[in-house]
DNA sequence: AAGCCGCATTTTATCGATAATATGACGGCA
DNA sequence: TGCCGTCATATTATCGATAAAATGCGGCTT
């Protein structure tokens, strides 16, 4: 099972190895009857490069990493858009999950572990900007995600205080007056849910609707099951409401649930929208109104600021908002 | 921007190198008054380890790699349960996709790529017998995945023919009599999809229906939206049926936006089961009924075989069949 | 006092490839 | 005939770490 190396190959060819390598690499020309010995040689013994120690000598891996916090839903989606991108430049795409812990993603973003790949991709999910300041990396890297971080990294996120305005403006003009805020936040430090609870209160002013904080409900963390059981809660509180922006479609996905499971109508006694727009919201009935991303176009923007630098650009960072768009589905009232 | 080596923390403390890998490995015992000085110039320097360099000398990378068709809904459940258990040995898990295609699944498989990994999780899709035969690997690796593999590889699959045979049985007792196999198929080429129609097929006939090749219905893809279409066109042919048995949860899904959307209601008019227990049909209203796979268990049955043959075990191969079971939620009349 | 042992540390060789430089053969031209 | 340039191929040095063997030194035995 000993492993065949350059050194075989150029034995049984009767080179040296520097020939093979130019062979395998068309750097040098090499003589025609040349060549075909060497590649007799290669497929006799079946040998295949090492890349670890091309990786070593030549410094180049052709591989990017994706630093997600889970492998699920979202990050899932994204990926299979990021990947084909990739695959377009030759080079090959991992994914990488940090447990959205802090010190996951700083294990994840050790310099150790980032020599193995030629550029990153990294969703911040559990660090803060002091934090990001403190990694200190030499090599090309985009962040993506609803975090502030350090003007040094290139960053792209989405415009959530917009969509979510969007989403709720539409709820005020089908109707509804008293809105919840699912799964946001006055807590600052995690900027996605409170930016998205901004937009919420912007498009309630707006329609001169005045903020009730109590139709902010939180929940324990982004899952299905932690959205059904805050709406449940608020449900039984009796605390009357007739729309609920989800801060995500997942959290959306249990609000239905519960709603579905107390009797409530969608959209007529409770209007619904969700964020990201996921493959699914197109399905589940009545169909869920969603603020679209834009994944492909938000794949598209972040592998672009990462090509630049892996290709040796040094310009200043920069910090792209993605548009997003509504999509309006059976769960509000502006449907078809 | 030179990366600190471990020559340079070698010169700072005045010591050797090896003595400064002594220390980092606790590998030969060192004194405490050189161990405080080269941790000292470790952290001085900020130095970090250049894994490539020993994964090249040391021959391990610490790394596991789980190869899947795609980064989507049940892959990605899959590798969130594997991460940890992976993590617990102290090694790393990545993720790559192969776009389900046989070229990418032969290429993340050649020799070269493996290289990286200590260890290999494939999820078969796109492979056969015979192409899988071609692979030669000294790595562990494990497969998971519905097809038919060579004997010598270790092979974790799920019980299919029976799963479907329970979600099919199910719905019979509560009343369907044309129960429709959503997505599968008769080619035996895809293994999936004919094992769970032969599950279909035999609650069929044990409870003494006949088979209607009709009641087949392929889809193009495994997809919600391909679900979606194709059973449009069912219920557009005017074919009765009472029933549905379809083979992913993902393709449910799609059923479940076809029947909304034409007016029958789940479960009065149509029953309907699907098949991986993905964490929506929780909460996906009624409820969708599936056959639970299992994905903690098969997690832990393919990292154990994974684990045993990177601790060094050469016995035989094993080919596991992982148990399933039958959830019952509101897409079923036997539901609460 | 000579010899031996255990311990801490250093030296040497190596993993497998490749960049940079060197060699050598051959043809052209004066 | 002798010198030079060109092209193909070979040598050498190196990427950064680590396994294995060598060194050196103080203490203990007899």
């Amino acid at each position: 099972m000993a492993r065949v190396t350059m050194a075989d190959v150029a034995r049984e060819a009767g080179v040296s190895t520097m020939t093979v390598s130019n062979v395998l690499n068309e750097r040098l020309p090499v003589n025609e009857p040349t060549r075909a010995r060497v590649m007799a040689a290669v497929a006799a013994l079946g040998y295949e490069v090492n890349l670890t120690a091309r990786h070593l000598r030549a410094g180049r891996t052709d591989t990017v990493a994706f630093i997600v916090p889970s492998f699920h839903d979202y990050f899932g989606e994204i990926a299979d858009k990021i990947a084909p991108l990739i695959e377009a430049d030759g080079r090959h795409l991992v994914l990488e999950r940090t447990s959205a812990s802090p010190e996951h993603e700083m294990a994840a973003l050790s310099v150790a572990r980032l020599q193995y790949y030629d550029g990153v991709l990294l969703s911040v999910a559990g660090l803060d900007r002091d934090q990001l300041d403190r990694v200190r990396t030499p090599k090309p890297i985009v962040l993506l995600g609803e975090r502030d971080v350090p003007d040094r990294f290139n960053h792209v996120r989405l415009a959530n205080e917009e969509g979510a305005r969007l989403a709720t403006a539409h709820m005020i003009e089908h109707g509804s007056r008293r809105i919840l805020a699912l799964g946001c936040t006055f807590d600052t430090a995690h900027m996605m849910s409170s930016d998205r609870r901004a937009g919420w209160e912007r498009a309630l002013r707006d329609a001169g609707l005045d903020v009730d904080a109590r139709h902010v409900v939180p929940v324990s963390t982004y899952t299905s099951a932690a959205g059904r059981d805050a709406l449940l809660d608020v449900i039984a509180s009796g605390l009357p409401f007739d729309g609920v922006f989800a801060v995500t479609d997942v959290i959306a996905l249990g609000a239905i649930a519960a709603l579905a499971e107390s009797g409530l109508r969608v959209p007529v006694d409770v209007q619904l929208a969700g964020f990201d727009n996921l493959d699914m919201a197109n399905f589940v009935p009545p169909g869920l109104t969603s603020v679209d991303a834009d994944h492909e176009g938000v794949a598209e923007t972040a592998v672009g600021l990462l090509r630049r630098q892996m290709a040796g650009w040094t310009g200043p960072a920069e910090h792209v908002v993605a548009p997003v768009s509504l999509v309006v589905r059976g769960s509000t009232r502006g449907g078809a």
